[in-house]
DNA sequence: GAAATATGTCAACATCATTGACGTAATTTT
DNA sequence: AAAATTACGTCAATGATGTTGACATATTTC
């Protein structure tokens, strides 16, 4: 097995003086792979929790939002999660059935449903948050919490930009 | 739309001098939330090229780490994506299909297939990269190239460690 | 020669996503 | 008040990706 992992490096030669119109820089690998195995754990230890209740993914990211933002609408989910209707439908479906969620027709706008967590529904969702917030609270303390700001501020760079009204993390104070 | 966004924040407040047993400390929904929406772009733009190709994410995997590893055998292509061998099998047949990625017999044990990009694999694979390096690319610049190595020392904590003989990220000096 | 290994393949199934159409209740517009 | 729009639910069909378990074949190792 002759690594020719570097192979790629001999295409573009630091010629110095070569006024060549910008090398093409290599593609930074090292990040592009830990991003990958990093998200890969970071939503499979919660994903083991949840197949024990039949759920999945999907699942996690809905009692998550609505833990988050207590009485969000069934269209602003779908805005924040960017998914279609019907793989919405689905899952909460399960949610509400199995009682980890519950709707409330809107006060002002009775066609909404304000969508809420179940005692059991937070229970789930706060189990889920603390195994995650678990495996970033190591990750911080490594780099020194201080860091933490860059950590933030990088992810958030990494995100589109060009998306109506920021999701759901930042712009509380909206 | 009232924001109960703080609400949590009220469940554990900072009663000074109270012993009670490490306070569960709040989990760090920003940094939970910003992975979700930075892998989600990150991954999302390269899934737009593939799609021109008919292919998905799961392609992309497959073509980036044979190009990481060229010659690279069916079984640690395996080992590295932590999928089924009938998952690898569908996705690696439309690429060998479609001439983006070709098989070899090992030369030392036959039965072995070392995979290969083509010329067409390779170009590919070098445009998802480069994608997704253009955006980690403007993130890095974003806190300052000094902090880069603070990154990566954040996702490589969120890794599992127990897993056998780290991945193939950073053990290229090993 | 027998056993273990590397790979391929088949059938069946689960999850999560998609599109497009349609129905109903409630609100807003005209 | 009728008409249009909005918020939501639902049905049918489909696709991508993952799973398990079984079995076949070629090759290497003991």
């Amino acid at each position: 097995m002759k690594s020719t992992l570097l192979s790629a490096a001999a295409v573009a030669p630091a010629l110095p003086g070569d006024a060549r119109a910008l090398p093409p820089a290599l593609p930074d690998f090292e990040l592009i792979e830990l991003l990958f195995f990093a998200y890969r754990d970071f939503v499979g230890e919660p994903d083991r929790l949840l197949e024990r209740h039949g759920f999945g993914r999907a699942h996690h990211r809905v009692i998550h939002f609505i833990n988050r933002h207590p009485g969000l609408t069934v269209a602003e989910l779908l805005d924040i999660l960017e998914i279609t209707k019907q793989s919405l439908a689905r899952v909460l479906k399960d949610l509400i059935h199995g009682d980890f969620v519950e709707q409330k027709a809107g006060a002002e706008d009775r066609r909404q449903r304000l969508l809420f967590l179940t005692d059991k529904g937070r229970a789930l969702a706060d189990g889920l948050a603390a195994m995650q917030h678990q495996r970033i609270s190591r990750a911080v303390a490594a780099i020194g919490p201080e860091h933490r700001p860059m950590i933030a501020r990088f992810l958030a760079e990494l995100i589109d930009k060009e998306r109506g009204a920021a999701p759901a993390t930042a712009p509380s104070a909206s």
